[in-house]
Parts: C-alpha cells; structure tokens; sequence
DNA sequence: GGTATCTTTCCGACAATTCTGAAACAACGC
DNA sequence: GCGTTGTTTCAGAATTGTCGGAAAGATACC
C-alpha cells in the first residue's frame, strides 16, 4: 500500500455510504458526509467529484441537502472565490442535529396522524355496538403508540441536555441494574412478554431455512 | 362514510407505510407491519393479501421479512392449516427488538470498521512525518465516534432497563432543566457551536432559495 | 402413495430513485 | 459591458428496488 490513512478514510467512507441506505439517505449523500467528517477541514465541490468519482450535478445536489440538513456549512476561504464544505465534526452536536431534523419530518406527521386516527373513531367510542371491542383495542394501541413517541422524543431532550458527559456517567448505572431483577417499570404487558419473545428474535437469524432442495 | 373505524385504520396503515421508507423498510412491509398492529389479531396472508391489495408472492416474502425482524410471530390456530402472523402490540417491547436488531445489523458492523480504521493508521500514529496532524485529526474523530455510538448503546440499554414508566418519570427533569442555563457537560467543543448552529439549522428550512429565475 | 391446501421462490415487468452531462445562471474583476 | 470562474438546475439515462403471477415445494390428511 502507498498511503495507510487515505486507505483507512475509504474504507470508513465506504462502510458509512452503504449504511446510509439504511436510514433513508442516498449512498452518495452519506460518503459525501463521511468524506468531509474525516477530513475535518473544508472541502470544495471539486475536491469531492475528485474523491468519490461523482459529477458535478451530483455533488451540488447532495451537499446542498446535507447543509439543508444542518450537518455541513459552507464556509468561505479568503481571496479565494470557490465555495467551500465543511462538516460539522463534533459527533454530539450531529446528532443533536439529526435528532431535530427527524423528529421534525417523521415524528411530528406520525403524531399528527395518529391524533387525526383516533378523532375519526371518537364518536364510535362510546357507542355500544358490536365493534365496540374492536374500537377500543385499536385506540388503546393508538394511545401506546403516541405515548411512546412523545416519551422518547423527552429521552431524547433530555439526553442532549446532558450532553455527551452526562450520558456517559449513567453507564455505570446499566452495571448495578443489571446486577438486580431490573428496576423495569410495572408494565403489566410488557414484563411477561419479554423474555420469550426475545429468545424468540434472537432464535429468528440463526434458525434453520426452510427444509427446501 | 359508511366505517369511521376502517377508515381510521386506512389512514394510519398508510401513513405508517409511507414512514417506512425513511427507515429503509419497504413501504409494503412497513404497511403489512402496521396492518397487523391496528387490527391484533392474528391474520393470515389471504387477508394481508385481500385488505392491503399485493399479491401472495409479496405478501409472503414481506411477512418473512417481519418475523426475522421479530416484530410479527406465526401462530396457528387450532383445526386449521393456514398460517397465521400477529404483530406485537406492546409497544415498548416493539422499540427494544428493533433497537437490539438494528444494533447488530448497523452499529456492531460500524464500530468494527471504526476499530479496523485505527489499526490501519496505528503504525502511523507514532511517526512524525508531514501527515501527523492529520492522522492524529483523524484519529480523534475516529474516537469520538466510537464513543458516541458506545454511549448512545449504553443510553438505549438503560432506558430498556427502566422501562416505559421508568423513562416516562425521567421527563419532569425536562422541565427542571430547561429552567437553568442546563447541566450540560463541559464539552469544550459542543457548547460554543450550539447555539450558531442550531439557528443555522432552523434557518436552513425557511431560508430564501437561492436568488434565481 | 395420492391429493388438496398452503407457502415459498423465481423471474420478467414495472416503478422509483439516483446519476450524469450539459445548459442556464450568478458573481466577480477587468 | 464582457470574459472568466464557479454553482445550480434539469431532462434523460442508468441503476436499483419492488411487485405480480406462475411454478415448484412442503405438509397434512385420506
């Protein structure tokens, strides 16, 4: 090999691309995130078309949604009149900011939803009629559902609120409450359920294939 | 209308299926998981096939795709041969095979890469030729990635333990915190660029388009 | 073993997303 | 104003992903 590190960046660009089809964002728009998270200083639409091999089309288009993102900045170089990138590269703040962004795309529609799903059937609720069990099981699952939502999206608050080293002093609680039968809430659904249906899951990868050929 | 609730579920099932493509889960499969969640009840693929119009091929490969996640479990009903899949319903429970699952299919395969990165640098670290800064730079984040990801893992791991209830008497401290300047950790990096960004953010959605046309 | 019933896989067709290259656009200096 | 430099958009091409229907496979019951 010529160059350990500019080896060790492609494969992190590399692995970071294929991921972000994971989440919904295009490969490119996730290497080309990874490319100025690495480097750390800014670069320009040149030096990424050069990078990754994309066009120019290609990568105007994706730096302009990572900065509409929040994750990149246009910064500009004295005496120098191209435009240039640079990732943010504090991890916390990232993730800060994705955070934001997705609650603000998914989460908040979902819940709009959800509201607007259980006003359609606010009438039927108190009718007596044969769907009436059906009507509450479904609202009660709607009710959970919107309670989750709503008390994730305070974890959330509240682990940014933390920061980075507020989080990593409650590690050492995972270490004393795993020690005890768990301190888990009384949810009367959920405790019984728990430990079947996680051997379950885990049993799912690795069970054998259908009998076939 | 002639069925508030049918529609209901509709509405839901369809914003939900529309949701599951920002996940990387194909709408179809996010539509099936959310059929079988609004109704609870166990439904065979002639009814996943009938109220969600696919075809039995889809539905099939679709349904398999959910019980290897371990969000939907086959059961059988007795004196009959058909299959038939349930959603889990508990919600909570939903969230914690998901996180677990896609802990191992996305972060375990990341933070290898990350430590494979700091292997290959390794050697370079100690050098002193004209890339030192740069490793070192890269190095850091490299770090500091891992951490967050340890960390973020340690987080969702405690709020498994705690549990819904548990989590849910965690928001109070919300409000206390926002009250205060907040007990963020004394980051040196992250609390000066916090707020700049965070308005950057926020302008970035409104911000006049670029002066064109 | 044979048949009926249900499930899974395969592959061509279709749809959606992503990419490219070129043209249109803006900014700057002369 | 006009050329130079750099950026953004757009329409079509290419890639990728998804779906439907039919054929093959598995299972239970006779």
């Amino acid at each position: 090999m010529h160059d350990a590190l500019t080896d060790s960046k492609a494969l992190l660009i590399r692995r970071w691309g294929e991921l972000g089809g994971y989440w919904g964002i295009s490969r490119t728009m996730a290497e080309i995130h990874a490319l100025l998270f690495v480097t750390g200083e800014p670069l320009c639409t040149d030096d990424v078309m050069a990078q990754l091999h994309v066009s120019r089309g290609n990568a105007s288009m994706n730096l302009r949604g990572l900065t509409d993102w929040g994750l990149v900045q246009r910064v500009h170089k004295l005496g120098d009149r191209k435009e240039y990138f640079q990732a943010d590269t504090d991890v916390w703040h990232m993730f800060e900011t994705i955070t934001r962004e997705r609650r603000r795309r998914e989460v908040e529609p979902i819940i709009a939803t959800i509201d607007r799903c259980r006003e359609m059937v606010a009438q039927l609720d108190s009718r007596e009629d044969r769907a009436a069990d059906e009507t509450r099981g479904f609202c009660r699952r709607l009710d959970e559902l919107r309670g989750f939502l709503t008390t994730m999206g305070a974890l959330f608050e509240l682990a940014l609120r933390f920061g980075p080293t507020g989080v990593a002093q409650l590690a050492p609680l995972i270490q004393a409450a795993s020690g005890q039968p768990g301190p888990r809430g009384p949810t009367p659904a959920a405790a019984p359920r728990a430990a079947a249906a996680r051997t379950g899951s885990k049993r799912a990868k690795t069970r054998a294939r259908r009998p076939r050929r």
